[in-house]
DNA sequence: TATTGTTATACTCTATAACTATA
DNA sequence: TATAGTTATAGAGTATAACAATA
């Protein structure tokens, strides 16, 4: 396999043989790929992986307080707080003190938020039938299917 | 459907119906149980994933430099200089000056670099079995091969 | 006592600009 | 001028301790 005597910026040809052994290599790769087009299509909208997700999380699910929240989204409750505040400083969610428990707040989307919604949820549905346009539709479910049985055998 | 009486800490029924439809969720929510446990799995190894990454790359390619190695580990050069910094450090790598160009190092890991290669790999090996324990051959090489599909959707 | 939300803080990972020494 | 490695720095994301208000 003779290379070309001009070599182009000292080609490199690294080697993976480890690293390609790993289901998690491949996984972070992956995953890199499908973050970073996330986020330039969440961008028009103005809106990170954690304020999207938590934007989505609120509609679905109005009045649920901020500890539920940060326990749906795997984050600290600290964590939550900038989130939740940005959310709110954009009016796309309100924080309504529950009269039950004072403590808590019960967040709702504003029609605002949840006008925003529609529109980074449909950007997101583009995002994804463009990244895996390649997969039929029994390999994307065979896919999500193996991730979930990774998910469940966080406690093994 | 109905609940006790006495609620269990007022026990939470998220709505994840937005969410679930969505592949690259499935991907962050499972890559973060892969990698909380690759985290644990390297600790007593004194090492993190980038640091782990890196001592492999370096023993599978021995020579390469840092532009090469982050190149290969699709991270900016600023970063792996503190990662390579550790490494010799440790005295698990060293710095050779390359003769045909001195402005490069070229990176060999040294007799312990590849010892604690050696029981890293293994102990990821067992993290990887563990974990993935649920997926039989063929659907782990089936996962694979839809991660790579993904991946190589980059510049769509 | 325990829990909700909060502040402060720290650590890791990431990204960019600008420098030095070589080429 | 361009490249390899470096420094400084700033921004995300994440984790823990400790506090006020409320239960």
């Amino acid at each position: 396999m003779p290379k070309p005597d001009t070599q182009p910026a000292r080609s490199i040809d690294i080697n993976y043989q480890t690293l390609n052994r790993f289901v998690g290599y491949h996984m972070k790769r992956a995953f890199n790929v499908v973050q970073a087009d996330l986020t330039q299509t969440l961008k028009p909208f103005d809106l990170r992986m954690l304020t999207y997700t938590a934007l989505v999380l609120i509609v679905d699910n109005p009045g649920l307080s901020q500890s539920q929240l940060a326990a749906a989204m795997d984050i600290e409750r600290p964590n939550l707080v900038v989130i939740v505040d940005e959310l709110e400083r954009r009016d796309l969610i309100v924080r309504n003190r529950v009269p039950a428990d004072r403590r808590a707040y019960a967040l709702k989307a504003t029609l605002a938020g949840r006008r925003l919604y529609e529109k980074a949820v449909a950007a997101v549905v583009a995002h994804e039938a463009r990244l895996f346009a390649n997969l039929d539709t029994d390999t994307r479910d065979a896919l999500i299917k193996a991730l979930s049985t990774v998910r469940r055998n966080q406690n093994t």
